[in-house]
DNA sequence: ATAAATTTTTAGTTTTGTCTAAATTTTTAT
DNA sequence: ATAAAAATTTAGACAAAACTAAAAATTTAT
């Protein structure tokens, strides 16, 4: 498989887990920032090669090969984010585009390998979850911090936009994963949160709490 | 820069410490294992980009910045290989195919921590210099098995041909970095050498004793 | 010095992945 | 139900990096 197949298989992943019915070519070029006519062309190859099913105008789902192979790009690409954190002392905004390049190296005993290095983690940097060598992943109950309960205990498991933008708003105002989070009160004119983390009462915008993933 | 251009680059970088007058096209696209008319298109293209002084049907050398760029390339090279030795714990004949795939990696960042991770190693797992952040390497005056006089101790601190088939060859004579040799009889006939190995004697070929630096 | 052999370059194709512009199909709005 | 809008595909073109075959330059041998 060429890098860009790979591509486009991880984004027609990505997409597949929000739309399930079949992803839209737009969506896929969006993603990719490429043109339509583009992806009509991949897709007719990624049909040929049986990773997708593919029909005109009906969007693209995933074969189970394609399914398996992409979930493979995933686990190599969290692994690797867990590396540049872990091990290299990236911060968690900064190894996102490097992982994107890192995915693409071929050896399957490379990645098994650096998983073992790693303790087999089940989570990146981002609280996303690594497919094992056989394609499984955690399952967790997780909640956005905008649809929870007032006064109730909950800890950062994830970010839903893992944008360095946003990741380094959260390092600004010591947000992390595993930090504490209680919601005291919530504005109903624009639902904005007052919020207790870490002992200390912060306001929440609506935008961020819709993009933190709490347990 | 494209991961063809930096192939180029880095073969030409290593042919010309061979013949440091110009390069030949045949050579490179030896090398490469491609045909030497995709040689020249691709030698117009570096000079273009000025990584090469190119002078149709001269040779070619490296630039000052086509130098430091080979540089770096083979830096990442000998670095990945000895974290896939040091850490992953790859052996010494699995490394290469899979560095020659992460040298393309582009992150300065991360070559640089990966360094500092590694704790600055001067050489790889085949006793090849590592260019510093500079480009530096250590230089070391070393010798072919060859070359070396009798009953005098050396130790083994390269190889020249790193080709998997020989190195899996040293691991069953149990020969590796470190080693110490004495050279105890010459054939003059062959140039066969009974050499002394972790106090046992073994006899070893022309042709191995050419592929083995010692100090 | 000339001819033969070798090396290198040029010219013309191919494949991959992209693009623009135009045509077609599907969806949405009236 | 029809028209307008949006999404998607097709057709044709291009750049990168490779190839084959032929031409040109250089090197070697007689
Ligand atoms: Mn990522
Ligand atoms: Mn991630
Ligand atoms: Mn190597
Ligand atoms: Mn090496």
């Amino acid at each position: 498989m060429t890098i860009s197949e790979e591509n486009y298989l991880k984004v027609i992943y990505h997409l597949s887990l929000v739309s399930p019915k079949g992803v839209n070519t737009n969506a896929i070029a969006g993603m990719l920032d490429t043109k339509a006519s583009s992806v009509t062309d991949m897709l007719k190859k990624l049909s040929e090669k049986d990773l997708v099913a593919y029909q005109k105008y009906q969007g693209v789902t995933l074969t189970e090969n394609g399914f398996r192979s992409a979930k493979m790009i995933v686990r190599k690409h969290r692994l690797w984010e867990v590396f540049l954190v872990e091990k290299l002392g990236f911060a968690w905004d900064e190894v996102h585009d490097i992982a994107e390049e890192l995915e693409h190296i071929k050896s399957e005993t490379l990645i098994n390998k650096l998983d073992e290095y790693l303790d087999f983690p089940a989570f990146d940097p981002h609280g996303d979850p690594i497919p094992d060598v056989n394609g499984v992943m955690k399952k967790v109950n997780k909640l956005l911090l905008s649809e929870v309960e007032i006064n109730k205990e909950y800890q950062c498991v994830g970010v839903k936009d893992s944008s360095s933008e946003f990741l380094k708003y959260l390092d600004k105002q010591k947000i992390a994963l595993g930090s504490t989070f209680v919601v005291k009160e919530k504005e109903s004119f624009d639902d904005t949160l007052l919020v207790e983390v870490n002992s200390k009462q912060i306001t929440i915008s609506n935008k961020i709490a819709n993009n933190l993933y709490v347990q």
